[in-house]
RNA sequence: UGCCGAAUGGUGUAACGGUAGCACAGCAGAUUCUGAAUCUGCUUGUCAUGGUUCGAAUCCAUGUUCGGCAACCA
């Protein structure tokens, strides 16, 4: 029923297809990952793989370009680009433009990315893109036209893709190829226009457990609809007046297949393809058909779609197409606890100001985490270590927790900050007398280096860090206590003062001199290291702090979501940083030492840094009042 | 109550007729100039009932529970 060797006919003309268009089935990885992934769609890749069904894969990840993409998004871009990557095929990139209504180019743009950054340095080189303004390229076989769109080589001086010379690939690209599909349809007897109204249709497409009716238009002769929907695209028809149909089985016990809608009347322009078009493809027609036209091998797409199945099939395979099929297979979709993943329901939380934005650091979206400070490599072991099945959960949100904390621990750089400062006096330090302290910038990796921070009579420590009637097994500062200042001396609590309303605003502290690291006394055990920057040398820097967006962990699971939103999601204080936090970058990653990662915020300026904490640190001391 | 699909510790998963394992979380301990990280140990699971088999998470039957499907959205 394929004729796979067309392609590879094909394909082995193509100048200069990259060192992995061999042919043949593909290389051993010379150094094979630790542990590559497996599960039930990687295995049908691999036994297609094996048995010659195919000779190279392509897979694809086809957004709709109608929001932002979100951490939901990036299961499935992993897995898509990682099928590719993990059998030397390639992922195309396509944006599933049908819907001019509620798409625009912002998100095309956001989109890609965004799909750039979370698999930069990973997947770059299965990347498929089209050449730029490209279109299918028709060719006879037998006795039709074939359209047929591959992607270009990956550039290997620009390993993303070149600006210049390749784009993603559009489901608007095939509009011209998509209309003349629908006409064969129509002259095979296979679709019809229909004139059933919105409300009609409904009543005529019945109930799941009982069947349909016909439409009166069923029966309309090839010829005459052949010339309604040519007319429907010149505009002669109002908006959702009529449609195209195909003529499958109005009592089928699959809703889908009861004479589903192909193509509506849409007056309004698209940002692709301007106003050429007046009827614009339904999803399911023009998404198996787009795979076809890219050669797409394995279409891997959420549960939802399982029911879509035999629709996505019948197209196919009531056109009589000359290339090999692609194949849907479906998996479960992401969800994660205290957050929402429809893009609905992100873009009213957008739209109602709820957030600042699509990339606001607590929404789930790729450019949210990115601009928290979470790298692409946490976001890929995530979904690494979610797998891939068909059983919808509900994940906890401490698996990405772990994920994002576990890539920032092994290179973040150590810095001391305060985020809620008081004041401590060295009363046994001189005043004007200073200090420089050497402190290692990552225990985990020496090559870090090194970088001195300076001490003086005046401090700030952590207000969480003293407390005058302490709980039992606090090892922080108390009155009489002691404890260690990171990289410096162990000072005592002398004695505090407190302002009119009993806060404490100074604690009066005497310092052990010779405890300073490699100093007699340093070797002294204090249950407690804490903390603290120079009064006199640190810089203040704005620090957002982010909390869950919700209360609950299924915001959505009834009712208005937004009625569980958490107040505290957001906290911003105002801390002081040891200095050569001045200089941050905001490409690095920091770890304010005992208080978490944190990283550059996009607002950020020299004169007024801020920054935004990724995530805490892990918290096992569980406090006996929490905040 | 039609059709499609799924059920393995609290969570995410592995085991493909042959010792139910891993990660996260939790608990305990060691270590620690970060109550982090690291290291050690521990608790907790095959939806139910039958059947096939020397042997079942796996195969079969019945049932239960959960998810999805009735946009001119994707």
């Amino acid at each position: 029923m394929t004729t796979p060797n067309r392609e590879n006919a094909r394909a082995a003309s193509q100048p200069s297809p990259g060192p992995d268009a061999t042919l043949t089935t593909p290389a051993q990885d010379p150094a094979p990952a630790p542990k590559e992934p497996s599960d039930f769609i990687r295995d049908i890749v691999a036994s297609d793989l094996e048995s010659g069904v195919h000779q190279k894969i392509v897979t694809r990840f086809p957004p709709e370009p109608n929001g932002y993409l979100h951490i939901g998004h990036a299961k499935a871009i992993c897995l898509n680009f990682g099928i590719a990557r993990e059998f030397k095929g390639i992922c195309n990139f396509r944006m599933d433009d049908t819907n001019p209504a509620k798409e625009e180019i912002e998100y095309v743009d956001a989109i890609t990315r965004d799909v750039r950054w979370l698999i930069s340095g990973w997947a770059d080189h299965c990347l498929g893109l089209r050449a730029r303004g490209s279109h299918p390229i028709p060719r006879t076989i037998g006795e039709q036209t074939d359209f047929h769109l591959p992607s270009i080589p990956a550039d290997p001086a620009n390993p993303v893709g070149t600006e210049s010379n390749a784009e993603p690939f559009f489901a608007s690209a095939y509009f011209e190829q998509l209309f003349e599909y629908a006409e064969r349809l129509i002259r095979s007897g296979n679709a019809f226009v229909c004139d059933l109204s919105l409300a009609e249709m409904e009543e005529y497409r019945g109930i799941p457990e009982r069947p349909g009716k016909e439409s009166p238009c069923r029966g309309r002769s090839p010829e005459e609809n052949l010339d309604l929907f040519r007319r429907m695209n010149q505009g002669e028809f109002p908006d959702g007046s009529r449609t195209l149909r195909a003529r499958i089985n109005m009592a089928s016990p699959n809703i889908w297949l009861r004479d589903p809608v192909l193509y509506r009347i849409r007056a309004v322009d698209h940002h692709q393809t301007g106003n050429r078009w007046r009827v614009y493809p339904m999803y399911d027609f023009a998404h198996c058909l787009s795979d076809y036209i890219e050669g797409i091998t394995h279409s891997i797409c959420t549960l939802e779609f399982e029911v879509h199945r035999p629709l996505y099939n019948w197209i196919l395979e009531h056109l009589n197409l000359p290339r090999p099929l692609p194949h849907q297979y479906e998996f479960a979709r992401l969800n994660i606890e205290y957050t929402v993943m429809s893009k609905r329901k992100l873009l009213e939380l957008v739209r109602e100001q709820i957030v600042t934005g699509w990339d606001d650091p607590r929404m789930p979206t790729l450019s949210g985490l990115r601009r928290r400070g979470v790298r692409p490599e946490a976001i890929r072991n995530f979904a690494h270590t979610l797998g891939v099945t068909k059983y919808n959960g509900l994940t906890d949100l401490s698996l990405l927790e772990h994920a994002i904390r576990d890539d920032l621990n092994q290179f973040a750089l150590r810095r001391l900050a305060v985020l809620r400062p008081v004041r401590v006096i060295i009363d046994n330090w001189e005043e004007g007398q200073f200090e420089q302290l050497e402190a290692v910038n990552n225990p985990a990796n020496p090559e870090s280096g090194t970088r001195s921070v300076p001490f003086g009579r005046e401090l700030f420590i952590e207000q969480e860090d003293f407390m005058e009637v302490p709980p039992p097994k606090y090892f922080r500062l108390r009155p009489g206590g002691e404890v260690r200042l990171k990289y410096a001396y162990i000072i005592k609590c002398e004695r505090v003062v407190k302002d009119t309303d009993g806060r404490v605003t100074e604690i009066h502290c005497t310092a052990d001199l010779g405890s300073r690291t490699g100093g007699p006394t340093a070797s002294r055990k204090v249950k407690g290291t804490i903390h603290w920057v120079s009064a006199a040398h640190c810089i203040d820097a704005r620090v957002h702090l982010y909390d869950r967006l919700f209360r609950v962990p299924e915001p959505d699971a009834d009712g208005d979501f937004r009625v569980h939103l958490n107040p505290e999601s957001l906290s911003t204080v105002v801390a002081k940083c040891e200095p050569s936090l001045k200089d941050a970058k905001p490409e690095l990653r920091y770890q304010f030492e005992r208080m978490g990662y944190f990283c550059l915020d996009t607002t950020s300026t020299a004169e007024k840094p801020v920054f935004n904490r990724t995530i805490s640190l892990r918290d096992t001391w569980s406090k006996p009042a929490p905040k």
